[in-house]
DNA sequence: CGTAATTAGATCGTACACGATGAAATCGTG
DNA sequence: CACGATTTCATCGTGTACGATCTAATTACG
């Protein structure tokens, strides 16, 4: 507030910003995920990735996409990676050779008990109680679907 | 809830993480600030510069990574992007060569207009009040900072 | 004063993110 | 059955992010 005076109109500011707010709290995240996620050798989209075939083995590419607002040309080098270390691996379906299916190999399933309280540590970090944080966590995806309602609306 | 059932244990899953709704969230914002941001050929890094430099002109790169949280790695790149489009102009600081001052041109300046209503656009794809948003905004910040008191502190 | 430590940016390599495009498989309709 | 449209994934180019490292300028202190 003591800048804003170099600031002779009525333009909002970088922090009167929403999207900001959420661009560095998602930095911030990113912030305190690293160190937990490198014991584990994964990037942070990468942990997502695995989260989601810890939830659900064998699914397609678009699946996951579907899931993670990704497409392809993000996701396949990405599943490549994964794949190198050996955590998945990728199969063409036979029914349908345009589809690949993402599936667990016995390292990345195992991965997942590395990986188990990971959630508590973000909790911690956050400094909210679990309630709070489910309630806000439900108030900023109910922005997004908002926006991306609007953004597919054009 | 349908598809937790394949899942015999209590991990949490995508939908029940915040990193998640703010990753989304952030990408979701990216959706709808795209096509705005295209009418003035910036990206939306690039916005967020401009709009600290639009707030107080001449700031150091020092000073513009410390509110956006980025270091000269990022900045730089990004920086000599809004330079070559003839935004802004970089020069060293005669009292200290080390430092690095940005300041906008004349068509850098001009480019506030053609942002003006940007905000109204977001505000509205939002589907919050001013209100809403203002506490939502609030609570997200919030988070973010204990998260990085918490990543600063190891 | 002189040199070690610190600071500010820049550079490099790796990994997302995404628009645009390509290629192969499948589907739909005549 | 045939062929154009659609679906699915892959590829490419540009632009963030960020850890690690480098260089030059300044500061600190003996």
């Amino acid at each position: 507030m003591t800048k804003r005076a170099q600031n002779a109109d009525a333009d909002i500011g970088l922090n009167d910003m929403l999207c900001f707010a959420v661009y560095s709290a998602n930095h911030a995240f990113n912030r305190v995920y690293r160190p937990l996620l490198n014991e584990l050798g994964l990037t942070y989209p990468q942990y997502l990735v695995m989260v989601l075939l810890w939830e659900a083995d064998g699914q397609r590419v678009g699946d996951l996409g579907a899931r993670l607002s990704l497409e392809s040309n993000t996701l396949t080098p990405l599943l490549k990676r994964l794949e190198a270390l050996g955590h998945i691996g990728r199969v063409r379906d036979a029914a349908d050779e345009r589809q690949v299916r993402v599936t667990l190999t016995p390292q990345g399933a195992a991965l997942r008990e590395k990986a188990r309280d990971i959630p508590r540590c973000i909790l911690e970090a956050s400094g909210l109680t679990l309630d709070d944080l489910v309630r806000l966590k439900t108030e900023i995806a109910s922005v997004r679907d908002a926006l991306e309602r609007h953004a597919s609306a054009q």
